[in-house]
DNA sequence: GCCAACGTTGGC
DNA sequence: GCCAACGTTGGC
């Protein structure tokens, strides 16, 4: 079992779009190391939901893989925003998993405040701040969520 | 809206 | 295989 931190724009798709949808498709990630991730997360695991480019930026809540990865067949859509032309039926260079709502933090945790946590400090949230996928250590996990409850 | 960080593309 | 140019992410 592995913990994950997940990123969206919640003008985009925000946890409570999750919570309203129950499950959803994680589609669109179109980055290599964070489609590496998504690969290797199992049914079961445990994701933070982090808000990006939102105000502010932090963790919302969890939620959790509920399909492991396939095929993201948004890359092979012409009208998709997240169209790969590079990509197709043969190729699937694009993957993507469905994550089940869990659960909205009773407190959200404001990206400035997890960055004053000194156990949190070697993130890769911090120095991989662009990567929209990544694991979480399991100490980091519980901290977070014992922050949020 | 700006800009730093950083990933990707493509010429050589 | 290098590296400059370019595009994207995401904090502020």
């Amino acid at each position: 079992m592995q913990n994950w931190l997940i990123k969206s724009e919640p003008d985009v798709f925000g946890l409570a779009d999750l919570k309203r949808k129950r499950v959803s498709s994680w589609d669109g990630v179109r980055n290599y190391q964070a489609r590496n991730f998504l690969r290797a997360m199992a049914v079961g695991d445990l994701c933070i939901f982090y808000h990006s480019n939102a105000e502010p930026s932090g963790a919302a809540g969890l939620c959790r893989v509920v399909k492991a990865a396939y095929p993201d067949h948004t890359a092979w859509d012409p009208s998709s925003p997240y169209h790969d032309p590079k990509d197709g039926p043969q190729v699937q260079r694009w993957s993507m998993v469905d994550v089940r709502f869990e659960r909205v933090f009773a407190r959200f945790l404001p990206l400035a405040e997890l960055r004053e946590v000194p156990e949190l400090a070697d993130m890769l949230l911090f120095s991989r701040s662009r990567l929209s996928v990544q694991p979480v250590e399991e100490h980091h996990f519980r901290l977070i969520e014992a922050l949020g409850a």
